[in-house]
RNA sequence: CGGGGCGUAGCGCAGCCUGGUAGCGCGCCUGCCUUGGGCGCAGGAGGCCCCCGGUUCAAAUCCGGGCGCCCCGACCA
């Protein structure tokens, strides 16, 4: 690392996001334009967010598979809004073993048309449904304009699928996985979300209805964090994916799909995250705790270090993701700003001082300074640590809240949106037409985000052209 | 796809205008010293100066062409 400082978010929260996920060691930079590596501490971080959400899936009854990521490129034709929407950023496979294929094939975009295509084999019965299924996967789309985790052109994620006897069944499967997505971000990421209803402009290509949940980044702008989208018989019918009811009526499916991707691991970055570095919430932090040791003489190193281990093993036994920094040659000092700067949520400090009493400094990332330590009896340290841990991780969450609270303004007109969104989200009444769905966009470059599920206050006349509105919509310039 | 910036040691950059021995900081290696908020000293290794062509006795430097990456705007998980 050639500089040690990164810029503040203030000056730039663009580059400060940059450097910071390269210095961190998240990711980087791929040979190939607008891909990254996912490097170790990332993906430890990737793996505790697919860990916490496979929990979720499985125990709604949901099981993984694997589909090939080639698909004929006629697949992606069948649906019309479905081809219309995803035509332009398509990898496509032209040649194979040197030969000129037939029929070129796409790399995957999202899996609805191969999946499609084999539940109509599948499916002949009302008793073969519901089909619930979910991949873990990468998927291809070529992006103009990239940034690490929150736009590249292949990203990791997870698409579920399924398939419902029912437009009801369909629908509660949507708004379920929205319910996940929704319980997960709030409670393992700490990030506050806003689950809601998208626009028709900004809903899944091939979708009857789409919701998101969509979350506040540190510099106010929006991001949406996961999708989950009803799909009507859209794709059942591309495919002619049908059943026998009870009565011996030939049926389509009602289908769902639902997907969270590593952009979440640009969400956390973003909503946590201060000008020292990351902030990990604990829950899903790679490394929850590091143990610091200091030392001067050979003699006080190994009574540290004795201490240290010992600590560590302790940790370890009680469940904690802790790591002992038993780095020569660097300074106990320069380890404290190395690991605030990569973001675990609590910090150990072990020193001559602290061994002579038995006990060990304390220090919380998210509280800088002195202010954030504590010293605790080393006896007790495993039980004060997940304490410790759990205050982290509930702050973190009302700090990020406080946040967007205070940074979500009601807008009357379209001059109050304007401003709201500079830095932050604005409410507003919207009539729901696509005109002025346009012109609010037009002249605020700022997207309708969702129509929150749950509405706060009284809907009045629509903000661009003053008809009554049905409902307040969230309006933010997003990512 | 439009606008801007940048390609020189692992990273960040200077040198280029005005052609002539390739440099600085960080990192890395060795040793000593240090470790409670980004220690210090000494020695050392490391280069297709993005690529191709041209001008010239001589090109990192001038000229032409290409490629790549980043940033900013219109579309998107």
């Amino acid at each position: 690392m050639a500089e040690e400082k990164l810029p503040t978010r203030a000056e730039d929260f663009s580059e400060w996001y940059n450097q910071l996920v390269l210095k961190a060691q998240l990711a980087d930079y791929a040979p190939v334009r607008g891909c990254m590596v996912v490097r170790p501490y990332g993906w430890a971080l990737w793996e505790n967010i697919t860990a916490a959400l496979d929990r979720r899936f499985k125990a709604t009854g949901h099981q993984n598979v694997a589909f090939p990521m080639l698909i004929p490129r006629s697949f992606i034709d069948k649906e019309k809004h479905h081809v219309e929407g995803f035509s332009p950023e398509l990898a496509v496979v032209t040649i194979g073993g040197g030969e000129e294929l037939a029929e070129p094939l796409v790399i995957r975009p999202t899996s609805e048309t191969i999946i499609g295509h084999m539940w109509s084999k599948w499916i002949q019965s009302y008793r073969d449904l519901p089909v619930l299924m979910n991949q873990w996967n990468s998927v291809v789309r070529w992006e103009l304009r990239t940034k690490l985790f929150l736009r590249t052109l292949e990203f990791y994620w997870q698409e579920g699928h399924t398939a419902h006897a029912t437009r009801e069944e369909a629908e509660f499967e949507t708004r379920q996985m929205l319910d996940i997505y929704t319980d997960f971000a709030v409670s393992d990421a700490a990030i506050p979300v806003i689950p809601g209803k998208k626009s028709d402009a900004e809903k899944f290509a091939g979708a009857d209805t789409t919701f998101s949940i969509e979350a506040m980044m540190g510099d106010g702008k929006a991001l949406q964090a996961g999708t989950s989208h009803f799909l009507g018989q859209n794709f059942a019918q591309a495919f002619e994916v049908r059943y026998l009811d009870q009565n011996g009526q030939l049926q389509h499916c009602w289908t769902t799909s639902w997907g969270l991707s590593t952009r979440f691991i640009g969400a956390i970055i973003m909503v946590h995250g201060d000008d020292q570095g990351l902030i990990m919430p604990p829950k899903l932090a790679p490394i929850q705790v590091v143990i610091v040791p200091i030392y001067k003489t050979d003699e006080e190193k190994s009574s540290v270090l004795d201490a240290a281990r010992k600590l560590n093993a302790e940790l370890v036994k009680a469940g904690i993701r802790v790591k002992l920094d038993e780095r020569e040659g660097q300074s106990a000092g320069w380890k404290f700003n190395d690991w605030e700067m990569r973001g675990v949520p609590v910090r150990v400090e072990l020193g001559p001082k602290d061994v002579a009493k038995q006990a060990a400094v304390l220090a919380r990332r998210d509280k800088p300074g002195r202010e954030g330590k504590v010293s605790a009896p080393l006896a007790d340290l495993p039980v004060t640590t997940e304490k410790l841990l759990a205050e982290v991780q509930q702050a973190l969450h009302d700090k990020a809240l406080n946040f967007r609270k205070s940074n979500t303004h009601d807008t009357k007109n379209i001059e109050e949106l304007k401003r709201a969104v500079e830095n932050g989200f604005a409410l507003a009444s919207w009539c729901g037409s696509a005109d002025c769905e346009a012109k609010i966009k037009e002249e605020t470059r700022a997207t309708m985000r969702c129509i929150p599920l749950e509405q706060e206050g009284q809907a009045g006349e629509c903000i661009a052209c003053g008809k009554p509105a049905p409902e307040r919509a969230v309006f933010a310039r997003a990512y």
